[in-house]
DNA sequence: CGCCAATTTGGACTTGTTCCAAACTACGCC
DNA sequence: GGCGTAGTTTGGAACAAGTCCAAATTGGCG
């Protein structure tokens, strides 16, 4: 294990997590650079190609206790695939319908002006604002 | 068939659909009274139990041709099943994650104060909100 | 070093949805 | 009103994303 492995096995101990070779691999993938958004499929690829050698199951496994201790965040644009947000800040989300592509907005670009209070017995547990975008018909 | 069908006759006409018994059934279930949210597998059980004979894959069918005539709203919520909104005017909507439920925002719940500019060469096709409330834990 | 609980794995399974080829039906035409 | 045909429906097979499972592996502690 290098140097620079060390970080990333401390933030998995310190959610409860061992640090397993599969882990260290899929969270260096995902935490090493900038923010990113990944399906299962598409994270498991990148990570055979790096040479890592990790099964699907364990993929969505990983992406599955990250999200549940707050790591990623899951985001919902698209009604058959999951995707995963690495950036878990208050913020929302550009979808390009054409390609799928999905970006983070600046926290800045939105405002939202007005919500109504939550019903009776329930608390707001998140705001999702989704703008779709398609090419211009031109 | 009754007097009362011929609205949805017309509307099926209209946009280029023939009004068979099957959407004729459909459109009764989801246009005659107030506005719903549907999935599929729900508005097939539904026709079932009206004595309706219809089968999954012409709920299907019919879900995503009336969708893209505009007659429903694909609502994306929960990624691993896809809901049908019979309110095709602009508003947003309050999610119950504990029991699934759907429901519509008043448009004058929300405002939302400032949107950034698309990208270059895109357009917005849509701007989706989703408050997300579970129940309070106490 | 060795043990044991946590983890990983391939493959079977489930669920939601689409595809397909054959059967059926709405509707314009005579 | 029957006919022909293009549009529609259908059951079942196929597909895709995701979960489950029992067996094999492995990290971490003593």
């Amino acid at each position: 294990m290098q140097r620079s492995d060390a970080p990333l096995t401390e933030i998995l101990k310190r959610h409860g997590m061992r640090p397993t070779r599969q882990r260290l691999a899929l969270a260096k993938l995902l935490f090493a650079g900038a923010n990113r958004h990944v399906s299962a499929e598409n994270l498991h690829d990148e990570a055979l190609r790096a040479g890592a050698r990790v099964s699907l199951a364990t993929v969505y496994n990983t992406l599955n206790q990250f999200t549940a201790v707050g790591l990623l965040r899951e985001v919902t644009v698209d009604s058959n695939r999951s995707y995963f947000d690495t950036n878990t800040t208050d913020h929302h989300h550009l979808y390009f319908q054409d390609t799928g592509r999905l970006e983070d907005l600046e926290p800045t670009a939105v405002r939202i002006g007005k919500l109504p209070d939550p019903p009776e017995g329930t608390t707001i547990s998140r705001v999702d604002l989704v703008i779709r975008v398609t090419a211009r018909p031109d």
